[in-house]
DNA sequence: ATAATCTTTCAATAAGTTTTGAAAATTCAG
DNA sequence: CTGAATTTTCAAAACTTATTGAAAGATTAT
């Protein structure tokens, strides 16, 4: 295989996965692409790569850059502005497991929380039975909030190496 | 609140959090009314409570079937068929991380693996830049996927406890 | 076998999401 | 300040996904 046919392969199937995971698919395409670019791009560039519009360009990238996957570039001299993707993968990953934890998880318990202090008898059998429901899930994903929020703040080696000899 | 007055809110707001999960609103609202319903419910029950047709009542309570997240019920003397969810929440947690892994993980490990072998010289600095960039992608998602693996097979108590140890 | 009851399918339609492209806003050099 | 270059916005259009409801298919009682 040519290298840029494997780049356009690369791209291609991170789109295709983005979707499945709801993310945009154009975004994912956008990250893809930075994350395989030997330099920096401009919207132009991405624009012209990617066969999008300007506005989809622009709203992905700027999507990106909050999410913490993409920095903007200033060239001295070039009233351009060019984007280039963070490119330790542990650091993308982390990234990505904010969003979906400030997405996801964080919601939830907001809700969850929402859903205490049921009225009428603490002993009648169906007020007991949902608000234990409603606690095993709290306390669930408690759990798993923390777990991410550690996953989040470590570093690679320490969190990998830590765990293949827990698992073992 | 009232019992009934959280349960919507609760079925609601499960509802909301699957959208944004990428999950079918609907498929969590139905997942959501069979948690907290404090007996199996027929169809015909699921489409009052969600006022949503038969059609689509069916089909999302078909697709949690096959995520092993409801069961169904049959009743003696009773034509109609009832359904019931997985009230064990750790069972739930880890039957829908095993369809993510299956939708997210490995069809982006398939990708990545058809993507080695790029002609040209290896000593190439973007030949050489694209393969490294691949691989620590790779790696990374093999890390993962056993992670996930892992958490799939365990028992609750022995990998909460395992994992509070570690962060410790 | 027949009819009654219930479940499944699927084409049409509705709802939701993404993309476009041109206009407005911003930035910067001279 | 002016005008060219660039970025941002957003309403309309294109595309994607979910829902309906009626018809077809199953299943069971009589």
């Amino acid at each position: 295989m040519k290298l840029d046919e494997a780049k356009q392969q690369f791209i291609q199937s991170w789109g295709v996965l983005g979707s499945q995971w709801g993310i945009n698919r154009t975004m994912a395409q956008v990250h893809a692409l930075l994350l395989v670019a030997s330099a920096p791009l401009s919207t132009d560039n991405i624009m012209e790569e990617l066969s999008i519009s300007r506005g989809n360009a622009n709203m992905n990238v700027r999507d990106l850059m909050n999410w913490g996957l993409v920095d903007k570039i200033i060239v001295q001299g070039d009233r351009k502005e060019y984007f280039s993707a963070e490119k330790d993968i542990w650091k993308v990953a982390t990234k990505i497991m904010y969003q979906r934890k400030k997405r996801e998880l964080d919601p939830m318990l907001k809700v969850l929380n929402q859903l205490t202090d049921i009225e009428g008898d603490k002993r009648n059998a169906e007020v007991k039975a949902f608000t234990e429901r409603i606690d095993s899930i709290k306390k669930f994903a408690g759990q798993a909030e923390k777990t991410m929020d550690v996953m989040i703040k470590a570093e690679e080696n320490w969190f990998w190496s830590s765990f293949l000899k827990l698992i073992k």
